[in-house]
DNA sequence: CACATAATATACCAATTGGTATATTATACT
DNA sequence: AGTATAATATACCAATTGGTATATTATGTG
């Protein structure tokens, strides 16, 4: 019983791969059981074998997209070494966010918050916990920036975070309900030069 | 047959009266018509008299929502004169967000732009509509104001108007979400500089 | 006041929802 | 290979979904 992976575990990753764009493109209320048995070619009971109910479904969901965002974003911030050139990455990378396969049904993290800050407490929670690390991870980037003198003495790294994180999450939904990146486009050329602004 | 207001008019705008709410704050999924019969005190077949069917009722309620935003800015706004204090105006309203009553259930753009965006082809175009007026209008008062001296003659409307844009609904969504107000702050603060740097 | 019509309620529809008990099949260990 | 158990499928459940045909009530006009 022991193949470093169960059966179950395969199947229960199966299904969380398989669902995770439908919850973020449909949201939670929009994705039906049926959804999930047609996208995974399981039988309800077969999801329900290894899940509670449809929320604990979701909740996985929601971490593996994040967590693809998080992999994503780091493989790219990571081929920097200089902590403005790691966080100008933002900027470069989102621009595309159009083109990006998988993030074809749009950011997890807006997705989910907007739908469930009056209606889902967990994926609420989920969604509070995502933008909290992404938060912490900007401020780590910037006082690592600030200790190494690559970026200004006096620059304040919460906020600095927060203005990275509104524009992007802000022009995101516009490109994304749009269809257009020029938005996108005008709101990166920006944060590129809030960016290159703070350089020591 | 002539009261200004037929009943069937009344009994109409009563209905997208007290659903908009329900429709912003669940989403369009997320609203079932039970939830319209609950909240209006009427029946499914007074519904379906006044209304084609729940997407005729949704796109009246985003019609409602967005008309209320628009009809609560233009207050605001046309209190000054100058064009840089106009724009003041945004940072200055959306600051305090989550205290403003009927937009407890969040901002109707942003919740329906990332529902619609990949499920609902008529709600998503009012989103892109709703947007593109707010853009507009936002492009009318800079140029306004580069026209009377009051703003930088090489300010670029259309980028400030985006710049403007995205941070509000970025920041919004924060603060929606976490139900603090601390981000938005930090947001609104940067605007409120933005704004005032393009003072001529 | 009567009457045509507009507005609303009642009672129903098939389809789908999330969920479950049980039967069947695959898996892993001895 | 045989067997206990884990994993999946089948067949069902009550409740709810969006929607409608028809009955009832309110409204406005001659």
């Amino acid at each position: 019983m022991n193949q470093a992976e169960s059966k179950a575990e395969r199947t229960r990753q199966f299904i969380v791969e398989k669902t995770a764009p439908v919850f973020n493109a449909k949201g939670y209320a929009g994705t039906s059981l049926s959804d999930l048995t047609y996208v995974t070619g399981l039988t309800k009971g077969s999801i329900y074998g290894n899940f509670e109910n449809k929320d604990e479904v979701a909740l996985a969901a929601f971490d593996f997209n994040f967590a693809r965002v998080k992999e994503y974003m780091k493989g790219k911030i990571m081929r920097s070494e200089h902590a403005v050139d790691r966080l100008l990455t933002y900027p470069e990378v989102y621009r595309d966010f159009l083109t990006i396969p998988f993030l074809k049904p749009g950011c997890p993290i807006l997705n989910t918050a907007t739908e469930a800050d009056d209606t889902h407490p967990l994926l609420r929670e989920k969604a509070v916990a995502a933008l909290a690390f992404w938060k912490k991870s900007l401020e780590n980037q910037l006082t690592r920036g600030i200790e190494r003198t690559e970026i200004k003495a006096d620059v304040d790294p919460a906020q600095i975070a927060v203005i990275i994180m509104s524009l992007i999450e802000g022009a995101i939904m516009q490109a994304k309900v749009t269809g257009k990146s020029i938005e996108l486009n005008i709101a990166m050329d920006f944060l590129e030069k809030v960016i290159k602004d703070i350089r020591a």
